[in-house]
DNA sequence: CTGAAAGCGCTTACAG
DNA sequence: CTGAAAGCGCTTACAG
């Protein structure tokens, strides 16, 4: 590979020099503002800007307008499937924007979300979007920092500092612990988080009080396949097992899966499972999962549009969630 | 939520000015030279910095360097598992060596290859990490941009363009193949991609021919669950059965178990799967799959530390490949 | 509709 | 060891 030498870059003022026009013109032409410019004079620039094959440095664009076309984002876990997901999408909506996506995951060894977010607004991001869960405290600082904020895939967001988005966790899981309930089923577990803002116990429990039904027993576990096995372990063992088991995702589900397989219990004939997400991989297990689904893509577009367009309205934006039917609540007339 | 009005920024000049010195100094403290700086002057600048909470605008110093902390990194398809775990690493390596992560999914709509790597170039980003397969039209571009370039996970990269690292992908499919006739299995087919370079689909013939075994089936499938699932149902189908399978990525594996299940057979008993990758959810399907593992996390920390030490050695690095033994391959004696 | 010029907040040769 | 100053490539009030 011969020395590359990096050709001198083209800036602003070659374009400038070569449309014969000041470099002024040239912003305006390529920002559309904030001034008019004269067709003809515009095309001799964009003319020029194509022979050069100029491109804007974004760093300069940057400093100058005191902030960059980069959103910046948080994750918790972004191989967490329903992360990685949502991850994606929003990419596919930042390009229809104009912008790019800095991320960053929170389970980062030396680094507190404060920290990560202070470093991201020293990178003059233009946005910023956290899928993470925050306490108060630290959505107050990240509040005050004045950039345009999102949470998203919070349990709420009622708390007032931040706006936030995301689907009705109560509702949804209500949903699923409905269905399973309209199966017959009147033991059912619950296999989610420990959290107590996290808002899928309390949809569960709805569910089976309003069922009339006694509340079954709740296993807490992290949000991982591992957590999932191990819970699926201990209510395999359990001679006391429920008939019916929600998981608070299908990364659980997933891993509930494996433990009721090795214990050699079937799904759904001794246990049904409904879960929670609505991820890819759920219709690829077998059996394939029930689930809850999050409008991934819908959340992702407009999070970026709200960001793009400086819409910093507060309180929570309510996404629908929609119950994909499969094989492992008991239905049999499904597909897979 | 009160109107924020966002402080103003506290800069370099602050700095100076609390300090009593200059900007210039300023600046050599920071970043510990060009220039050398009395110690006692030094303690008062750290302290000016502390007090202010300055920190140094990102914009600004890639501007004025030519270049930002920010490795771009291209990669296909960010949901894929492997590319998940993959960004994962690379996100926790660059922490340790002071970079972010400014991502782009390949697949995206309206944008080539190319045109996204202007893009990240004219965010003036200091390094860039190429997780997909480019032609060599493309490379060729790619270097003459002249920004530090690291294809990871190519198939090769023996073109000579640009460094490259990852597997060997060839030694890793015959390792796989290998376990599979050591179970004496005469008839194993192939699972993959379709791209001639792919070297996956050599290994796996290099293995069959060395045990003297006729060539199997190859089915080509796209890489993701749906490509395996479609892959999955052929073969049940055909009654020509191959008794076990290599599959070129976890992923298609996931696709293949849910085929065969559907299809009433059991795996390994009527058809044994190993497959290439060695991601994390590898081990929570049922059976447990036997796959190739990739280092992942060596990968990625390679591939940040030799952007961000600027080594632009040409050629390949090889990593090596672990074969991890479930049960899916026929091995009783594994843990699940 | 167009231009000259200041300013964004850094880095770094140059001079002392 | 320290400082004054030019320069990085944009944006945008201000003047015409």
């Amino acid at each position: 590979m011969d020395e590359q030498h990096r050709p001198r870059k083209v800036t602003r003022a070659d374009v400038a020099r070569l449309s014969g026009v000041s470099t002024a013109v040239v912003s305006y032409v390529l920002n559309d503002g904030p001034k008019p410019v004269a067709t003809v004079t515009r095309e001799r620039v964009l003319e020029a800007v194509r022979v050069l094959g100029y491109r804007p440095n974004a760093a300069a664009r940057a400093l100058s307008r005191g902030t960059a076309d980069t959103i910046g984002m948080i994750v918790v876990d972004s191989r967490n499937p329903f992360f990685a997901q949502l991850l994606h999408a929003l990419d596919r909506a930042s390009v229809r924007h104009g912008r790019s996506l800095l991320i960053v995951n929170s389970d980062r060894e030396r680094q507190s979300a404060v920290e990560q977010v202070h470093d991201l607004v020293a990178r003059q991001i233009g946005g910023l979007i956290i899928a993470d869960v925050l306490t108060e405290t630290e959505q107050e600082v990240v509040a005050s920092l004045g950039i345009p904020t999102l949470l998203v895939n919070q349990y709420t967001g009622a708390n007032g500092f931040l706006p936030a988005m995301g689907v009705d966790f109560r509702a949804g899981a209500k949903q699923a612990v409905d269905h399973l309930t309209g199966h017959g089923y009147r033991d059912v577990a619950f296999v989610g988080g420990a959290l107590a803002i996290d808002q899928r116990e309390r949809g569960w429990a709805d569910a089976l009080r309003e069922a009339g039904l006694p509340l079954g027993q709740s296993v807490h576990a992290p949000f991982s396949y591992e957590g999932g096995l191990a819970a699926g372990r201990a209510i395999a063992a359990d001679p006391a097992r429920p008939r019916a088991v929600f998981a608070a995702s299908d990364q659980i589900a997933v891993g509930l899966l494996a433990a009721f397989s090795d214990a050699g219990l079937r799904v759904p004939e001794d246990v049904a499972v409904v879960s929670f997400d609505g991820t890819t991989e759920a219709a690829y297990t077998r059996p394939a999962l029930t689930t809850v689904a999050q409008p991934i893509a819908e959340m992702a577009d407009a999070a970026i549009r709200r960001l793009a367009d400086g819409d910093g309205a507060p309180g929570f934006t309510t996404f629908p969630t929609e119950l994909v039917v499969r094989r492992s609540c008991g239905c049999e007339h499904s597909a897979s």
